[in-house]
DNA sequence: CGTCTCTATCCTTGAAGAACGTTCATGCAGCCCGAGT
């Protein structure tokens, strides 16, 4: 097929020319190829395959891990002029579900969350369509979520077998050699085309510091944040803390402060993440729930007051600053005892070998697999923890649906090999986080070397065991742009960019 | 000495009620039946 892709980038778009990347992924998908492109944030991912769509015609699958970023998608497609576009989700109503499913063919897009594609109704209806192009957005979610958290995600590659193998298009900002193979490897795609660029950011200085006690962590973070007023994360691995210190912050800073974690309303979320893009708030305390999808530009600090459970949450955290590729600022404190919280949770994410043979011999004698909810009570099981046993069974074919079989001590052994080897992969990635804040050498360098093989010059000062001294760094934000705009551009504002609900 | 933890999606298999499109499978015990000794 030939096309003339800058006429048709012009044409849909308004564009004249590609980013880094977007054309070299966009012909290898137009000529029918596996692509898995890791391409940086703020280049236009979404790009690759709405082009494609456009050109091919049928219909794209969107698979999407948050309901959040497909309506976003969904609402900033439409409002430019892209009209058979849609998210199917738990938030439509049981009548809009109904129409959007009768006439799912005629659009052109579909957004869909790796779960409600197991729906068999649903993998019925998309078996007699023309999917030309299956798109895994935020891939890394295959192999950082798929193997306890959402198990759906390892589901995709029977799914795309279902759809007669259309071409698969994994996209991501972040994944080392080791999480592309795994992507790869869960889709049973091996020989996927690999469209990888940098992905080390150059206008992000680095620092860590070790302290004595949270509470000498808080008064860091104080210090620091009133030298510099700017837009700024703080991450959190505990909600209990993120709130905790954020009422520190708010009663001690001129900064105005909120937190957000997974744990609260979702008109609570919507609003502080809505008042965090238009600058009516300065500093978030968040977990990890925080930030995927999210937008900002001018994001000026991240500050880790726990330590992530491995470098690439890191590397995705510190990554939401500085989009507009002016200078940023990432900190992480951290005290002796701090490993101690990844790896309680890494202790919640994965069952032990003696939960596995309790249940293997309850599965011995029942003649039913129980609820979900039943089972994972009966076993005091998390549901991390029974989602990755559930998952290895079906795998085995030991369960479908209500349905087992005693599991031969074969399959017995082979899914507590794989367990060990779970640990065992987990337990790395976290010596390796551990590794890292205790690096004399340049962390730029140890921090990037696991997932490129040249590691650009900065354009700010490098790391604290270069050049960069945290003490001697300034941001003063001039908010007064934001204060003086009238209530009717302020509206104007908060209309353009919508609200899910 | 005791502390004590993150991330999201879906309610899918219905069965007497209007609007194209589609249609399928599991394990096992126990029973019945017919063939071979």
């Amino acid at each position: 097929m030939r096309v003339d892709l800058y006429a048709a980038l012009k044409k849909y778009f308004g564009f004249s020319s590609f980013r880094e990347g977007q054309e070299e992924v966009i012909r290898d998908v137009l000529q029918g190829k596996d692509v898995l492109g890791i391409l940086p944030t703020g280049t236009g991912k979404s790009l690759c395959y709405q082009l494609p769509s456009k050109v091919m015609g049928g219909t794209t699958l969107v698979i999407s891990p948050l309901i959040s970023l497909m309506v976003d998608q969904v609402k900033q497609l439409k409002s430019s002029g892209f009209q058979s576009v849609t998210a199917l989700n738990s938030f439509m109503d049981k009548e809009e579900k109904q129409k959007v499913m009768n006439r799912l063919h005629a659009f052109s897009l579909v957004y869909i969350s790796p779960e409600m594609l197991q729906n068999q109704r649903l993998q019925q209806r998309l078996q007699h369509m023309n999917i030309k192009l299956f798109v895994i957005d935020e891939a890394h979610c295959i192999s950082q979520w798929g193997h306890e958290f959402r198990t759906d995600y390892l589901k995709l590659d029977q799914t795309i077998d279902l759809l007669k193998n259309p071409p698969v298009l994994a996209l991501s900002a972040t994944a080392t050699p080791e999480v592309q193979q795994d992507i790869m490897n869960k889709l049973r795609r091996p020989h996927m085309k690999k469209r990888i660029y940098p992905m080390d950011k150059q206008n992000i200085s680095l620092a860590v510091e070790e302290h004595l006690s949270p509470e000498e962590k808080t008064e860091r973070i104080i210090e620091v944040l009133t030298k510099n007023q700017a837009p700024t994360m703080i991450y959190f691995s505990s909600r209990q803390w993120a709130e905790k210190v954020s009422f520190e912050l708010r009663d001690r800073l001129k900064q105005r402060v909120a937190f957000y974690h997974g744990g609260m309303e979702q008109t609570d979320r919507m609003l502080v993440q809505q008042q965090f893009m238009n600058n009516q708030l300065d500093v978030i305390c968040c977990t990890s729930a925080f930030g995927m999808g999210l937008d900002k530009k001018d994001i000026r600090i991240v500050i880790h007051f726990h330590l992530p459970p491995q470098l690439e949450s890191f590397i995705q955290e510190i990554g939401r600053a500085g989009r507009d590729g002016e200078d940023a600022v990432s900190l992480l404190l951290f005290t002796r005892q701090d490993h101690h919280l990844p790896q309680r949770l890494i202790q919640s994410e994965l069952p032990e070998k003696k939960d596995l043979n309790r249940i293997f011999s309850f599965l011995q004698k029942e003649r039913e697999v129980p609820e979900d909810e039943d089972i994972m009570e009966r076993f005091q099981l998390s549901e991390s923890q029974w989602n990755f046993v559930k998952f290895k069974l079906e795998e085995e074919g030991m369960i479908r649906g209500r349905w087992h079989q005693k599991v031969p001590s074969a399959i017995q052994q082979k899914i507590e090999q794989s367990l060990e080897n779970r640990w065992v992969y987990k337990q790395n990635k976290l010596t390796e986080m551990m590794k890292w804040i205790y690096e004399t050498d340049c962390r730029r360098t140890s921090l990037y070397k696991p997932f490129q093989e040249v590691i650009r010059k900065p354009h700010v000062p490098c790391c604290d065991a270069c050049d960069f001294k945290l003490d001697e760094l300034s941001f003063c934000e001039d908010y007064k742009e934001y204060k003086k705009s009238s209530w009717e551009e302020r509206l104007s504002l908060i209309f353009s960019q919508g609200v899910l609900l």
